[in-house]
RNA sequence: CGGGGUGUAGCGUAGCCCGGUCAUCGCGCCUGCUUUGGGAGCAGGAGGUCGCAGGUUCGAAUCCUGCCACCCCGACCA
């Protein structure tokens, strides 16, 4: 008998480790700190990018694809960014191997093969996208640009987590050119609501948009907008982040634009990205001590069937009608599986879909060939009904659709209880130290009170929420005036 | 890079203190029969440089030295 998965609460880190393992979504590599994405889940992350995709093309956004390796030079350009991720880089110095003369099975760095100039494995595009920008801009005309790239990119962290953070992981960047401050504004916003939105309509993860505090926001960004969501053990977990780069870039790429008059002026930029961290947030916010639990917009099996018979004459029978099923569901666009596989008992099969969170089991016996109906198992709520065999398609579908909504509703309700007002400080370390969550509370604006904070209990501010009600208050450890509540939490 | 821990079959492990039929057990895998409405049972079978390299010894998974890898806690995480 196969083993349970570690409980939510008794070890959450080991849940969502057995979890991302055995639901087949991912594992560690031989690669220090680097993740192998699975056929299953990277199904999912397909499922992720095509939406996107769509949405970013629905707003006049286009792809292109741009070098993974960045020139030194071109990287310590702008000097905020080279300086936010110069401690996480991985370098190329040199471009050939030869054979160790001590060794000959072994190989060895040719020095002769030193490059002049070392090459950085992106940790993010600006720098080698800006310095091609350069070329493609001269006039107004030729703005704006929205363009977005699909790539991987190498951030060489100290320690790192299955989805949530791994050396290199995949991601999309957009990057952004207009011709004035207004509009790329615009655009940072545009794209924040729709992470915003495609996280909870489509991933059905409610999320806090806001804007990051100077000592949280993207080295070389005037502003940094985000959606945070937060997790089943009350830590908080940034989702997506959107840009507003002023004209921080095109002023170190030169980067300049001739404007309806003739006169020449910089131009100003945005970019945006969320990455495969969504995976992690996915399974933190909605899985359950039985495993994954996806909402049928991710699933890439929506429905499975699973037969319960003794004897092949048996399963012959309850073939006809399940192909009858498969087909009747496909032709609404909903993915099937009938796994009709002899090697496993229903009971294993059961628990295995459930492992792997897929939103509905139908399972076909004996007793519901001769009554015309098959049983509907629900991985949401874990309830099963039966359901008359002509009416299976309407009932899927209407259950696919509730399962969607009911996940979000449940882990709205969740994130609601787990935002709480603090007035002191003494209230703060209890909630940050206790239940953890969303904690609002009065900050003064400083770099320096938030830096306290943060050493004595590990709380970070998340963001200043965008629909902040302006209410007047005091900093909850300096005292201070202050002009609106921030959100504070704990994070991944 | 500091502090702690672990390395034995695909996975999880026992054995290590006290050296000598000790390479243990479970899962998984293969074959066959019986099973199939919540992780099947029985019978048989395959699979190991005990992390690596030295050393001590008649004899090392076990003791000693060095190295490597991984995990946890810090530091780090725009």
């Amino acid at each position: 008998m196969a083993e349970k998965l570690t409980s939510r609460q008794t070890d959450y880190s080991k849940w969502y480790n057995e979890i991302v393992v055995k639901a087949g979504l991912a594992e560690t590599s031989a690669v220090r700190g680097c993740m192998v994405i699975k056929p299953y889940g990277f199904a999912i992350w397909e499922k992720i990018q095509s939406e996107l995709d769509k949405k970013f093309k629905e707003t006049g956004h286009q792809n292109a694809y741009f070098p993974l390796f960045v020139p030194k030079s071109l990287f310590e350009a702008e000097e905020k960014n080279a300086e936010g991720f110069s401690k996480e880089c991985a370098v190329v110095t040199h471009y050939r191997l030869k054979n160790d003369p001590k060794d000959s099975t072994k190989l060895i760095i040719d020095e002769q093969a030193k490059l002049e100039e070392e090459l950085i494995v992106r940790p993010t595009s600006e720098a080698i996208i800006w310095n091609t920008y350069k070329n493609w801009i001269q006039s107004y005309r030729d703005l704006p640009i929205l363009v977005n790239q699909w790539a991987n990119v190498v951030r060489w962290e100290m320690r790192t987590r299955l989805f949530l953070r791994t050396a290199e992981f995949l991601w999309q960047e957009g990057h952004t050119a207009h011709a004035t401050k207004e509009e790329a504004i615009e655009e940072t916003i545009l794209i924040n609501n729709l992470y915003a939105d495609f996280a909870e309509n489509f991933m059905a993860i409610p999320v806090l948009k806001g804007l990051k505090s100077e000592s949280e926001r993207f080295a070389g960004a005037d502003e940094t907008y985000c959606i945070e969501g937060l997790m089943q053990d009350g830590k908080a977990l940034q989702l997506g982040t959107s840009h507003f780069l002023g004209q921080n870039f095109a002023k170190a790429f030169d980067v300049k634009f001739a404007n309806e008059d003739g006169k020449l002026s910089y131009v100003w930029a945005t970019s945006w990205g969320v990455s495969t961290r969504l995976m992690g947030a996915l399974i933190m916010t909605h899985s359950d001590d039985n495993g994954l639990v996806l909402p049928p917009n991710l699933a890439p099996i929506q429905v499975v069937i699973v037969p319960i018979y003794k004897g092949l004459d048996q399963l012959k029978k309850i073939t006809v009608e399940a192909n009858k099923i498969v087909s009747d569901l496909k032709s609404k666009g909903i993915s099937v599986k009938y796994d009709d596989r002899d090697n496993f008992k229903p009971g294993y099969k059961f628990n295995d879909y459930e492992l792997k969170g897929v939103p509905i089991r139908i399972s076909i016996g004996p007793r519901d060939l001769e009554n015309r109906t098959i049983e509907l198992a629900r991985r949401d709520n874990l309830t099963k009904s039966v359901v008359q065999l002509d009416s299976v398609v309407i009932q899927v579908q209407k259950i696919l659709k509730d399962i969607q909504l009911s996940l979000f509703n449940r882990a709205q309700n969740f994130r609601d209880k787990n935002i709480t007002e603090v007035n002191n400080f003494k209230e703060f370390e209890k909630i940050i130290t206790g239940n953890g969550g969303f904690v609002s509370a009065h900050w003064d604006g400083t770099i320096e009170t938030e830096l306290k904070i943060k050493n004595l209990t590990k709380a970070t501010i998340r963001c200043i929420p965008i629909d902040n009600k302006k209410e007047k208050g005091k900093c909850i450890f300096s005292g201070k005036e202050s002009a609106g509540r921030v959100i504070f939490a704990k994070s991944y």
